[in-house]
DNA sequence: AGCGTACGACAGCGCAGTTGACGTAGTACA
DNA sequence: TGTACTACGTCAACTGCGCTGTCGTACGCT
């Protein structure tokens, strides 16, 4: 990993690709989450984007230097949108929960995106809005300095590591998910009772819960343990 | 995603290639497994592996029809593996927490391995006795089936979770950490107690936990949450 | 011994990320 | 207004990827 070549300040030079377009970092960004948005995360490729950009794909490392780069800012982007029109209500828990939504939300249709901002770190403007606020709401709803920052590691970790899982799934095309589902029916349905008594007895349940995102359950299950803890270090 | 045209039953010609080696699907998984444990996940290409197993790379189609099919056996084999010598103790918190950790990490080496496990079915031996034992434990323990199978998701798709995040970070060439490394301390480091002083009260704990895994803390709450709610179905 | 075929090797397709050379169009300063 | 500079878009090409179709051969069966 080089040293950022590209300026950062912005550009002074605007040529018109031959279609007419005036590329940017905020064109390109936008058009890149467009691009995952509507064909799934494989379709994230240079060329795909110089295309839906209508300019030569190259033309993108003027801008990033690879598409590493270009991810840590997709990353910067969902969280900025993440935090757009989000206001504390005071309320920690139903204040964390809406955060972990919506980062869950937002990663969950970029999953390259959640994977590199998991463990990298863009170091601007929102990434550290959003630390900042989430560390806010875990220390003046009363938690120790340590038991908050482990807090919110698990917090983060989980909503990205969800997201990701969600997002693969989503990206499987249609006719894996229906192989899958026979696969699952002609192996797990069909069990007999006396080898696996206990899928036996909740197969409909596994069933019903295929395909939806168990998020929200861990999520709560995750508030509900540092609420007890909250309560644990006031004693 | 088409039907499995490669025979499952054992094949009867052998013929070693070139370089003398006798093909076979445990060699062929066994290998992949190598690959990417000792040089990440990313190393693992049908190119490479044929050059590892002393084969041309064609030769691996006659085993798997596809990546996707070789990394559902690998997922297979680490489900395998996980489970291999270990015993219930009969208490269901330390029954979990142990399969948890074992979970995460086997996936841990092998997080393209994870991202398909988690949404994909195997629907082989292993995989079936892996979700038996885990809805066991559960069961047995008291829980409700509706809640036992919500925890069970929860459980299983969070070690997932921060197994593939795990992964993804351990895979960063060493360059690229040190790059963020860097970027950290000119970034959160200096920050001004004023404008963010949340970051700044707790930054000295952040960057001690910067690199480790939060998992088992992770897991240490969702059995908290767990207990607790074991303990309120009970009375 | 001989036949049928499973399987390994080879060549090649389309697509990926990335790079270096090149020329032009826009800016800045006189 | 003119001129020099250079940022930026384009082009061509390199390497490596997953995967396929073809071919010959050596294995195992009868």
């Amino acid at each position: 990993m080089s040293e950022r070549v590209v300026p950062e300040p912005q550009r002074r030079r605007r040529r018109p690709t031959k279609q007419g377009v005036v590329l940017s970092q905020e064109l390109i960004v936008d058009t890149a989450l467009r691009l995952v948005g509507q064909h799934g995360a494989e379709a994230l490729t240079v060329r795909r984007l110089g295309a839906a950009l209508g300019a030569d794909p190259s033309a993108v490392y003027r801008y990033f230097h690879s598409t590493d780069d270009l991810l840590l800012a997709l990353a910067e982007e969902l969280i900025a949108r993440a935090q757009q029109g989000w206001e504390p209500t005071g309320d920690w828990r139903a204040d964390l929960r809406e955060i972990g939504l919506r980062i869950h939300a937002g990663y969950r249709s970029h999953p390259q995106a959640a994977l590199l901002a998991a463990h990298r770190t863009t170091g601007r403007a929102h990434e550290i809005a959003a630390v900042e606020a989430i560390l806010g709401i875990l220390r003046t709803a009363g938690f120790p300095d340590p038991e908050a920052v482990r807090i919110y590691h698990a917090f983060v970790d989980q909503s990205l590591g969800f997201a990701v899982l969600d997002a693969a799934a989503l990206a499987l095309p249609a006719a894996a998910q229906s192989a899958d589902l026979r696969v699952w029916q002609a192996s797990y349905a069909r069990l007999d009772a006396e080898a696996h008594p206990h899928i036996a007895a909740t197969a409909h349940l596994l069933a019903a819960d295929m395909g939806r995102s168990g998020y929200p359950f861990a999520l709560d299950l995750l508030l509900d343990a540092a609420e007890a803890r909250l309560a644990a270090a006031r004693r």
